[in-house]
DNA sequence: TAATTGTTCTTCGTATACACTTTGCCCGAA
DNA sequence: TTCGGGCAAAGTGTATACGAAGAACAATTA
């Protein structure tokens, strides 16, 4: 939200509770914390090696962010995407894509575009070199950037958040549409390059609508709603 | 996000911790704590009564909501919303509600448009009666409601999150819109009634820019970005 | 004036303690 | 066997204390 705040001084300690959240959130991601698991606070204190605080507060925010559900006087637990709310979670995704295609459109500076045009090519030759996982490495950077690109740090910020739900979904139901999604993806960035915002609003639904289709084939097979 | 796992069990124990990130929340909202004021532990504890530990998580996740700024070893301050980063607020919010207008037109049963036109009848009668601060928490009131009709818990998390943000600054900024509004809350409620998306989409669209305009004012006139 | 040194205030993380719930297990009764 | 009760273990919720490290600010010195 305020990363011009943030790095303003010599702030560059990243206290311990936010190491913990960035390890327990890829953790999720990563199916090591399996949905439904529970998480009690030593556990992971110990996983981690630190004390209880830092992982209370880590907990908090997870929870917040919908990695992880806490009863109280219960604990946490690895929360457990359905497929209804994987449904929800693109159609907000749609939107909030879409606006972040326009804005990027309208702002996007030469250096923007090229920056853009470089996570392209790296994207095609990566798939040529059949290296999926870098080339998912590269899908999320480029729809990072694009965020980024678009000025606007609460979308950027929601949509950063929903977009680690993707993946996890993503990793969890195992299947790899990278590559196909590429062409999409090609067609986004020439579409936010021409500066036409209706134009680039348009790619990026479409991109959505097949990307959604896909993930939601995919925890559709991996998933039982709970 | 997880109503429904929440209050499965004898779980009625509200956490201290939700206590204080409630408070601290309505505190800075009715601007009790200011922009910018600094917020130490200590002073929270003791301002609500508890130990540094509650305050501590409470602290964490009202940063994730994006009403504080933590400084990594220099501690929370009260958020600054710059006119910025409002306009980038109304951005997000447009997309999100004007998305609900259309679900809740898709799904709202006959009880759901009962209890909206309850609503609007209690405002129409606050408004005459000139209660002001009743007709504000009326308002707040349909929208939430609209959101849970909508039935996409995401989009109603967030968005719920965006309009405490929206209260804040219309707070901060005194002026009460409220009455002028409630004309365009008829309207959307109407939309949502006959069940056509795209007419509830652009009644929410017509409400929020009234709105964005309004608080864009506002927020002029009672900040200097800082 | 500018640089340096102290001092103080806080955060950050650890550790510990303890009340209170929840859970799980064991055991006895139907 | 199954059900229910009771008991112990596990784990959360909260408070408290303490030490280390950093930041802010004032005082001191060159």
């Amino acid at each position: 939200m305020a990363e011009d705040l943030r790095d303003k001084l010599g702030a560059q300690h990243l206290p311990l509770r936010d190491q913990v959240l960035a390890a327990l959130r890829t953790a999720i991601i990563d199916g090591d914390y399996l949905p439904g698991e529970r998480l009690t606070e030593d556990r992971l204190a110990e996983d981690f090696g630190v004390s209880r605080n830092p992982v209370r507060e880590a907990l908090r925010v997870a929870e917040a962010e919908g990695f992880v559900v806490i009863l109280p006087r219960r604990g946490a637990v690895v929360a457990s995407p359905s497929s209804g709310t994987i449904a929800d979670m693109f159609a907000v995704r749609e939107r909030l894509e879409a606006l972040a295609a326009r804005l990027a459109a309208e702002r996007a500076t030469a250096a923007d575009v090229a920056s853009l045009r470089a996570l392209l090519d790296q994207g095609r030759e990566a798939t040529q070199r059949k290296d999926l996982a870098r080339v998912a490495e590269l899908n999320s950077t480029l729809h990072l950037r694009i965020l980024q690109i678009s000025g606007n740090p609460w979308l950027s910020s929601i949509a950063k958040s929903l977009y680690l739900h993707v993946q996890w979904i993503f990793r969890l139901g195992a299947a790899e549409r990278a590559p196909h999604s590429w062409a999409e993806h090609i067609q986004l960035v020439d579409a936010i390059e021409s500066g036409d915002g209706d134009r680039a609003e348009r790619a990026a639904l479409d991109h959505l609508d097949a990307a959604s289709a896909a993930a939601y084939e995919n925890a559709e097979g991996g998933y039982a709603a709970r």
